[in-house]
DNA sequence: CTGGGTGCAAACCCTTTGCAATGCA
DNA sequence: TGCATTGCAAAGGGTTTGCACCCAG
């Protein structure tokens, strides 16, 4: 499994551009920044220029969207959810924590709080054990 | 700021097909699940119809895609994040909590955890403020 | 009747894929 | 030179919008 890396002028930007930023840019974000040093870089390259760093440990993305496409419910009542990486099912669940306690005022950074979810990423049974046989082979 | 509601077969199944549900259905799986007895209806009344189901209350919508595109980070530690639901913004911030007791093994549902996000959702102050502003007027 | 509701088609946004040209090693 | 990399163009998936027709009240 060894491979080839070229240092590139593109991903050098990419990097940087990632390393001064405190924030978490998007990859519109990340193509505009960068678009000011190399104006001729294309999204294909950003987006397979992260997808490597993501690989290797330099970068982190945001979990958030990792499933697809809108999703309804009809528990009204507060709970939170474990997510499939895989299959993208998901399950409700009670946590044994008090929401309100995940934050002081301090952390809160001004932030004026509406929601409080915390999301559980995995492999549900049926994947797992999709997953055990693939090995196998 | 009284509305009119149509009692429509459309919403009547469309309602009914979350009621019965205890999985987190998507649009497509709704729109499926619905077409079996409304062969003719269209994605775009399932839209609506969820929208103001939501609107109302009656049903919840996943927040994991409250955030608009892939966003990436160059903190490589473990934190959570704080997301304004206007602008998107997303803060790291270190929560109180070790994660690792969030969950029973009970309540792991035979998943293989991987990864536990802590999202916090609201107003960052420079929205909150702009809301307050456009409040006053 | 009348305004809310429906659904087709088209537009949109973000992301991925195919592929020929380019350039690093 | 060889193979990784780039970037254009096109396709793809999910969602939103415009608009004419329809129907519940």
């Amino acid at each position: 499994m060894i491979k080839k890396y070229h240092k590139t002028a593109q991903r050098a930007a990419i990097l940087e551009c990632l390393k001064d930023n405190k924030s978490h840019p998007s990859v519109i974000d990340i193509y505009k920044e960068v678009s000011k040093k190399l104006s001729t870089i294309s999204m294909t390259t950003i987006y397979n220029t992260l997808d490597l760093l993501k690989k290797d440990g330099f970068v982190h993305e945001l979990p958030m969207n990792k499933v697809e496409g809108r999703k309804f419910g009809s528990n009204l009542t507060p709970h939170d959810h474990l997510i499939c990486n895989t299959c993208g099912i998901v399950v409700d669940i009670e946590v044994d924590v008090d929401h309100s306690l995940l934050l002081t005022e301090k952390q809160q950074r001004g932030f004026d709080i509406r929601e409080i979810c915390i999301n559980i990423y995995g492999l549900c049974p049926h994947c797992k054990n999709m997953d055990t046989k693939l090995n196998i082979n």
